[in-house]
RNA sequence: GGUCCCGUAGCUCAACUGGAUAGAGCACCUGCCUUCUAAGCAGGGGGUUGCAGGUUCGAGUCCUGCCGGGAUCACCA
C-alpha cells in the first residue's frame, strides 16, 4: 500500500540495468539509496539520491551517472517526466491518472488505510503506565500512558504483534506504607478516632473505602493478629483497591492493557534468583564496593559491599548494585528478571515509556537487557518529559508533600478524552510540554484537535448534504459506487495535493513506527487537515470547484470519492492516536 | 563534578533518522461570508538553526569543545 516501496523497486531495478551493462560494479551497495517525495512538490512527484550515493564507487561524477539513471528510469515507461537537478537529484514525474486512481485504493482499504507489512508480526512489548498502585493517577502520568498506548497502536498498525503491559510495583516499601495508610483507615472505619494522618502516610480519601472494605470482612480481627499475617491482608486489599482505581482512571483515556505483570508474583516465583543466577553464570555479578558519587556530598554515606552487576562492561558508567545494604533486593533486580520474562515470552523488541526522572535509569537498563538475553532483545526506553498545567498562561502550582495534585481524572472530565490525548501526543516525547486548558478547549486553528476533527465533520456534512441533495436523488452514493467514480475528474492542483498527501499516510506511519514516534501522525493529520480546509475554501472563490455540483453528476461522484478518502485517512489517524473522528461539530 | 534530554522566526513547536530555497500555528499587517460549517481560507513581513571547529558531494540533523536551560546521581520506585 505504501506506493514509494513501489517506486523504489522500479529504481533498483533500474541500478540494476546499469550494473548489467558495466556502469555499475556487480557489488555496489544500493543500502544508502532512498526513494521518496522531494519536500518541494515542484520538484516533482518522486526523487532519489541515487546518483550522489553512488557516484563515489562508480567513479563517476554525480550528475554523469545521474544521467545515465535517468536514461534508465525513462525506459522503464512509468514517468512522463525525469530529470536531473541540483547536485544530482534524479526528479520523476508521474500521469496525474496515476494519483487519480489511487483514490480508489484508499476507498478500498476504508479505515484500515495505511496498514503496513513491516512489523512482519514480530512480537513488541511495550510496557507503559506502571504507576505504583497507591492511589489515583495524577496528570502527571498521563503523557506516559497516552504516549505508550499510541505507540502500542502505531506499532499495531504497521504489522508488529503488540502485548500491552503495566508493571505493578507492588512488593515495594511504599507499598509498605500504602499498607500501613489503609490500616489506620480500617481503624477507623470500626470507629477509631484516628487524628491527623501521621507524615509520611498517604492521607487520601480514596483509602478510606479499602477501610471500610477491610473491616467489614474481617471484623476487628485484624487488630489482634500476627503483624506479618495481618499486613499481607491489608496489602492485598490495598494493592487491589488502587489498581482497580488506575484501572478507572486508564479507562477514561480509552487505554486498556493485555498484561497486568506483578511484581510481587515474580519474587514469590523464585524468577529474580533465577535471572540473577543467570547473570552470575555469566560472570556478571560480584561482591564489591562502589565509590561515593562524585560532586554531591551525602551524609549518610558508608562503603559498603553490595552485590553488583558489571553493567559496565556494557557502557554505563559504574556498576549497580543488586541488593540494599539490608539484603533485599534493589528495584533493579526484579525489573532485570522481568525483562528477562518478557523475553522468555517471545518479545524481541522490548519498549518501556518512563517519566523523564527515570532517565538515569536508561543505561542500566539496556545493560541489563544485552546482557541477560545475549543481544536477542533490543530495548529502547522512551522517555516522556514533564507536563506543565497552565490555566490562562499561568502554571498551576502543585506539590505532592501537600496532596495538592491534580489527577488524570479531573482534567479528563474538564477537556475531554480526545484533546487530552491528541495534545498529550502533538509535541515529541522528549520535549516538555506546556498543557493549556484554555487552548486545548478552543475551537481555532490553533487547537490541532479541533482543527483535524473540524475537517472530519465537515467531510461529513458534505456527505450528508449530498444525500439529501435533490439533484443528486436515487444516485447510489455508497463506497462501493464511489469506487467506480471516473476519478480523472479530480484535475484541480488541490486536489492532486490532497490525494499526494493521502498516499503519504503510509509512509508517515511505517517511519513513525520505526522511529517509536507516535507524534508524527498527529503533525501528519494537521497538514492533511489543512489541505482538505483550503480546498474547501477554494471552492468559495471559485464555485466550480465545489464538492457537489448537481448538474455534474461524474465530477460530484469522483469529488465525493475524494473527501470520503479523506475522511477514511483522518479516521485512519485518528485511530493511531486513540481520538473519535467526529461526525457533526455545532 | 558525572550522565541524559533540550536550545530553530517575537512566542509555542515541526523538519520524513544526512538532502535541494529550514517549515507550521499564535501574534502583527492586507484581502475573502446572498452559495457544501468564516470554528475557515488566500497573501505579506519576520532566521547567522546557542557559539566555535570537524567529518563529505551536502549538516538544524553526525563528531569534538565551549555557553545557557532542565532531569538525575549508593541503598527509594
Amino acid at each position: 500500500m505504501n506506493i514509494f516501496h513501489h517506486f523504489e523497486d522500479i529504481v533498483r531495478g533500474a541500478l540494476g540495468s546499469l550494473q548489467t551493462d558495466g556502469t555499475l560494479s556487480a557489488d555496489t551497495d544500493f543500502a544508502r539509496v532512498t526513494v521518496e517525495p522531494p519536500r518541494d512538490t515542484s520538484h516533482g512527484d518522486i526523487s532519489t539520491n541515487a546518483a550522489m550515493v553512488l557516484a563515489k564507487p562508480a567513479g563517476m561524477k554525480p550528475r554523469d551517472l545521474a544521467d545515465k539513471i535517468s536514461t534508465a528510469l525513462e525506459a522503464t515507461g512509468n514517468f512522463s517526466a525525469v530529470s536531473v537537478a541540483g547536485p544530482g537529484f534524479i526528479n520523476m514525474t508521474l500521469q496525474p491518472a496515476f494519483w487519480q486512481t489511487r483514490v480508489a485504493d484508499i476507498l478500498g482499504a476504508g479505515p484500515a488505510y495505511g496498514a503496513s507489512e513491516i512489523g512482519k508480526g514480530e512480537k513488541v512489548n511495550v510496557e507503559y503506565v506502571s504507576a505504583n498502585p497507591t492511589g489515583p493517577m495524577h496528570v502527571g502520568h498521563t503523557r506516559g500512558a497516552v504516549f505508550g498506548d499510541a505507540l502500542a497502536n502505531l506499532l499495531e498498525k504497521a504489522g508488529f504483534d503488540v502485548g500491552r503491559e503495566y508493571y505493578i510495583n507492588d512488593a515495594g516499601g511504599q507499598i509498605g506504607v500504602l499498607a500501613e495508610s489503609a490500616f489506620l483507615r480500617y481503624r477507623e472505619a470500626l470507629g477509631e478516632d484516628i487524628g491527623d494522618i501521621p507524615e509520611g502516610l498517604y492521607p487520601g480519601d480514596y483509602l478510606k473505602p479499602v477501610g471500610k472494605a477491610l473491616a467489614d470482612a474481617h471484623g476487628d480481627k485484624l487488630l489482634n493478629m500476627e503483624a506479618d499475617a495481618r499486613e499481607e491482608i491489608v496489602r492485598l486489599a490495598a494493592v487491589d483497591a488502587m489498581m482497580d482505581l488506575i484501572r478507572e482512571d486508564l479507562a477514561l483515556l480509552g487505554i486498556e492493557h493485555d498484561v497486568f505483570f506483578s511484581e510481587r508474583a515474580l519474587h514469590q516465583s523464585g524468577k529474580v534468583e533465577t535471572a540473577l543466577q543467570r547473570l552470575d553464570g555469566m560472570g556478571l555479578i560480584y561482591e564489591g564496593v562502589l565509590d561515593p558519587p562524585k560532586g554531591k556530598k551525602l551524609d549518610d554515606w558508608e562503603a559498603t559491599p553490595q552485590t553488583l552487576f558489571r553493567s559496565t562492561n556494557f557502557g554505563d558508567d559504574f556498576d549497580r548494585a543488586l541488593k540494599k545494604s539490608n539484603g533485599s533486593w534493589t528495584y533493579f533486580a526484579p525489573d532485570i528478571a522481568y525483562h528477562l520474562d518478557k523475553y522468555q515470552r517471545g518479545y524481541t523488541h522490548l519498549i518501556d515509556v518512563w517519566g523523564a526522572d527515570h532517565g538515569g535509569y536508561i543505561k542500566r537498563m539496556n545493560s541489563a537487557v544485552q546482557a541477560i538475553t545475549n543481544g536477542g532483545a533490543a530495548l529502547d526506553v522512551k522517555i516522556c518529559q514533564l507536563v506543565r498545567l497552565m490555566r490562562d498562561g499561568e502554571p498551576i502550582k502543585m506539590s505532592k508533600r501537600s496532596g495538592n495534585f491534580v489527577t488524570l481524572r479531573e482534567v479528563v472530565e474538564e477537556v475531554g478524552r480526545d484533546a487530552v490525548r491528541f495534545m498529550m501526543l502533538y509535541r515529541k516525547n522528549d520535549a516538555p510540554l506546556d498543557f493549556d486548558f484554555a487552548k486545548v478547549t478552543e475551537q481555532s486553528k490553533d487547537n490541532a484537535v479541533f482543527y483535524v476533527q473540524y475537517a472530519h465533520a465537515r467531510i461529513h456534512s458534505v456527505l450528508r448534504n449530498a444525500k439529501n441533495d435533490e439533484g443528486l436523488k436515487g444516485v447510489d452514493l455508497s463506497d462501493a459506487a464511489l469506487v467506480g467514480a471516473d476519478l480523472t475528474c479530480l484535475v484541480d492542483e488541490a486536489e492532486l495535493g490532497l490525494i499526494k498527501q493521502m498516499l503519504q499516510f503510509p509512509r508517515v506511519i511505517e517511519a513513525a513506527a520505526e522511529a517509536h514516534e507516535p507524534h508524527r501522525v498527529a503533525f501528519y493529520l494537521f497538514e492533511l487537515a489543512s489541505l482538505f480546509h483550503s480546498l474547501w475554501n477554494k471552492g468559495k472563490d471559485q464555485p466550480d470547484l465545489r464538492f457537489i455540483l448537481a448538474e455534474q453528476r461524474d465530477v460530484t461522484l469522483a469529488r465525493l470519492a475524494l473527501i470520503r478518502a479523506t475522511g477514511y485517512v483522518i479516521a485512519s489517524g485518528l485511530g493511531v492516536l486513540g481520538v473519535e473522528p467526529l461526525e457533526e461539530m455545532r
